[in-house]
DNA sequence: TATGTCAAGTCCCATATGGGACTATTATTT
DNA sequence: AAATAATAGTCCCATATGGGACTTGACATA
């Protein structure tokens, strides 16, 4: 019998997963990650920027103020982490909180001008990560994606 | 003038995302997102699995051994994190390392069968919720998304 | 054989993360 | 009105994470 090492084909990245139902899901979080980490890492690196100050960012750069219960329920992620980044990104002054007058609970954010003037940078970088992952795929595939893609958001979780 | 508060549309889930072709990329990071932290608090919950511990269980059912350089590749993950998984896996006698006589550095992983029993539940639960998500698509979105997948794999980091 | 370089894994440490308890406020029920 | 539930947001804490230093071993070159 063979050594135990020949076993081993010399697996390529992302090879594991182009097989079944299962491994579309899979693959998704991979590319997922893939995109996401570098990104999150120079946003840190060059504007100290923490992944939860550019995901609230983000969404508010969407509409034009929100509360953080919804800007949670927008991205998915938990109530705490999204209060943090917040917090910082208030303390940095790149976004306001105004108190709902109405029900003292809420507050609405709104980003600053200079939180606007900061986000664009990142948007620029962010953007062309993205086109250059997107640049892989023919704009037959992009519509595809993009179609897909609503389809699979409709699948809500409810994350605390 | 409206009050501030009238600004805020009462945003869906997901609903930021639905835009551009910056937009594809993040709502793939939604739905890997979506996807993946129930599944994990479920393992964490039900079968004290961390997600690292089941990333290398998983990417192992592809292959009969492997090296943990070989993980970090096919799952872009950094090593120290698949270094810790290894090393509870083994502690539980779920996988085992059969160090390479070659070469005294590496050591092949491999699944052990207690492991594979275990694995089974686990890919059980992982499917069942994969299942899930892709039943909101038909047979053609489905293959399209196979596709694009596989394409969008091509674009690899190079994570340390 | 000595020497410098690279590779596979592990370890250390500072930070990020998420669960859950908690506070303050509003809504609902009686 | 009182009592109860529900909601927005914050805080605390234990764990997960990733960067980088470090260890050990292999390999290239002299």
């Amino acid at each position: 019998m063979d050594d135990i090492l020949s076993k081993s084909t010399t697996a390529n990245t992302g090879e594991v997963l182009e097989e079944n139902a299962i491994g579309a899901l899979w693959q998704i979080c991979f590319v997922a990650n893939s995109f996401v980490f570098p990104i999150y890492a120079q946003f840190d690196k060059e504007y100290e920027i923490s992944r939860m100050e550019f995901v609230v960012l983000f969404v508010l750069s969407h509409r034009d103020c929100l509360m953080a219960w919804e800007i949670c329920r927008m991205t998915g992620l938990p109530k705490n982490n999204i209060s943090r980044g917040i917090q910082k990104l208030e303390t940095k002054g790149l976004i306001s909180r105004s108190p709902d007058p109405k029900d003292a609970r809420r507050a609405m954010v709104t980003t600053t001008e200079k939180g606007h003037i900061l986000f664009d940078k990142l948007l620029a970088a962010y953007t062309k990560r993205a086109d250059g992952f997107l640049s892989l795929l023919d704009e037959n595939d992009k519509a595809d994606l993009d179609r897909i893609m609503v389809k699979l958001s409709k699948f809500m979780p409810t994350i605390a």
